[in-house]
DNA sequence: ATGCCTGCCGTTAACGTTATCGTCAAGAAA
DNA sequence: TTTCTTGACGATAACGTTAACGGCAGGCAT
């Protein structure tokens, strides 16, 4: 139901060109800095344009420069303050290179954001960002989004032997930072709570692996229980992890909420964090360090990866027949806070539930 | 510098009618959902736009149709969860709807804000939604804005004797309950850390001197210093305050990174919170609560500001004429935390770390 | 038969820009 | 002089879609 929208009219390029007897296409051109006009006119123009108001209609520009200077940005939840932060990363990039960005929701739900996608396409978006660190669309959606030629990059995405054009972190690499500081620290009974498989929570995974592979400590799989990335299933992997005998006494958490989530089920517990328990999350989210540094998590540079995203994909977007698949890959840092602590000596005051 | 993207050409609804030999108008009447066609066609058209993968181009639509489906976005900082939260808010309802956003940061910068809203108009956005919780731009931008007759609705922005189309919590209620809260556990020495002034937080600061005269307890101006909103500025207001004689044995902060800088102050100076001083701050960000609720303050619905705001102006838009200026203002609540205690009174609570 | 709906579809003209080519005078070059 | 160039501008046709109106069958009542 496509109601008229009865408003003032704004004022168009031929308003200006009526009234100062001349025609449209030199307006144009006086608007647009082409050279072919005289710096007469020009001035006029812009002195008349500024009476009227005018300003210049970017639909009616797009439809036939067939460029929208706008790139669609798909994130799961723009108040998750991990997709916050990127999309911050991305607006500053594209707004220096004179873009604007359209903001979506997939709401973790892959027909969401397929359809989302999709109108974004419809919009006529020049590039596409998509944010998330949960397995979502399949990589169908993906292949087939290549062959529309309107250039995408991926963030935080993983899929598994195929390698599209994306920027994320070192997944691996975070998992064996999170899980070599707790070896460090003495700890052998190193438990972790794995997020969704298909994420890059996979790769943290078999970073804790390696990890423990690499210092020659046995994998008990009775340590390794799975959360679904929020405070609610981290707490209640830890309530398991925390019924085992022998129990853990350090646990790597595969994103910050179930990090927290495993502090709060140690509290429930009447155990201390990092007394009984030492934890480590992965994101360093906001919540983890106000206004006490609590959580030990490994971190990385969010703004930076939402940067890097529009860097690459302006990158493409310049040069479109040079469009091999570009993957950018980002160095994370542990960040030793008080959620870990020296493994208790053996004998000593540990464990005694 | 237009350079022409060269990617392959979209299907439009002209092939779709030289494929089909019918007429363009025809296509658009079944893809729309007009009643003016024939079942039969409908269905053969959508299987032909299904088969070339046709996708309505927007803009097109948009200039014959006078709307965009887009409504534009003005925040300081998406990073702010702040922000981030209120935007998920008005995605929700704006998606129900069937609008898209086009996100703009002001970054605190009354000129980059005017110049964004300036660009959101040339994209013919049907409505504007500007939020900050600082003095940005001087009430002519918006009055000019009025002019133009495209629907706004300011978020959480305050303009003395000037009542605009608006959306936000009441601000002398945030202060007085802060305050107020306080008062209730036996305080008397109540400092006070300012925000911006011409900000909401100089709402709240007249709730504070509210509560205070309500209580019949005398303001000293020594007492009251100013801080610009974040954790630095707020840690530097505290130390001034720990330097007064007598020293206040309780603060409200206009915000909580302010608070947090307040805490951290105390810290500086070897003082307990809320042992000797306690603290309450405004606006419950994320930080202030993870994983160990902390900070005592002033709570108002975010994501629930978002909505109203976009269901303010969607009912401009479905009645242009009827655009008496709304505001909507919503109650806060107070979150009893943990940076306050009883006055005098050495609560049993000690620090954990 | 005539007139009049009604359902379905086509034609034309927008919407506000810019691309492309054409024009036309003034000046330079032959 | 003539021819060519150049600078400044105009006319026309797109871009992809929909609004507004017109046409034309076929069915029904007169």
């Amino acid at each position: 139901m496509p109601r008229a929208a009865r408003r003032k009219k704004e004022a168009t390029i031929v308003d200006i060109a009526r009234r100062l007897r001349v025609s449209a296409m030199t307006v144009s051109r006086a608007l647009t800095g082409s050279s072919e006009v005289s710096e007469k006119t020009r001035k006029r123009v812009l002195r008349c344009a500024k009476e009227l108001g005018y300003r210049p209609n970017r639909w009616a520009r797009s439809l036939v420069t067939q460029r929208s200077s706008i790139l669609g940005v798909v994130v799961p939840d723009i108040a998750h303050s991990y997709f916050a932060e990127i999309t911050r990363g991305i607006e500053e990039v594209a707004d220096k290179a004179g873009y604007k960005l359209l903001l979506c929701h997939s709401c973790l739900d892959p027909r969401k954001e397929e359809a989302e996608i999709e109108t974004l396409l419809g919009t006529r978006v020049e590039g596409l960002l998509v944010a998330s660190e949960q397995p979502l669309s399949s990589p169908e959606v993906f292949l087939k989004l290549q062959e529309t030629r309107i250039p995408f990059v991926l963030i935080d995405r993983f899929f598994p032997g195929r390698e599209l054009p994306s920027v994320r972190v070192d997944d691996v690499a975070v998992g064996r930072l999170a899980t070599e500081c707790l070896i460090e620290l003495g700890h052998r009974r190193i438990a972790h709570i794995r997020g969704p498989r298909l994420s890059p929570a996979a790769l943290r995974y078999r970073g804790y692996l390696a990890a423990l592979r690499k210092h020659g400590i046995p994998v008990n799989s009775e340590w390794i229980v799975s959360g679904s990335f929020d405070i609610e299933s981290g707490r209640q992997a830890m309530l398991k992890l925390l019924d085992k005998q022998p129990r853990p006494t350090a646990v790597f958490a595969a994103n910050d909420p179930m990090g927290i989530g495993a502090v709060y089920a140690c509290r429930d517990r009447g155990l201390a964090v990092p007394g009984d328990v030492s934890i480590v999350g992965a994101g360093n989210i906001e919540g983890a360090h106000h206004p006490n540094p609590f959580l030990t998590t490994v971190d990385w540079p969010r703004a930076e990866l939402g940067r890097a995203a529009v860097t690459v994909l302006l990158a493409i977007l310049a040069n479109p027949e040079h469009q091999h698949t570009r993957v950018e890959i980002f160095t994370p840092r542990l960040l030793s806070r008080q959620s870990t602590a020296q493994a208790a000596q053996r004998g000593g005051k540990g464990a005694s539930a």
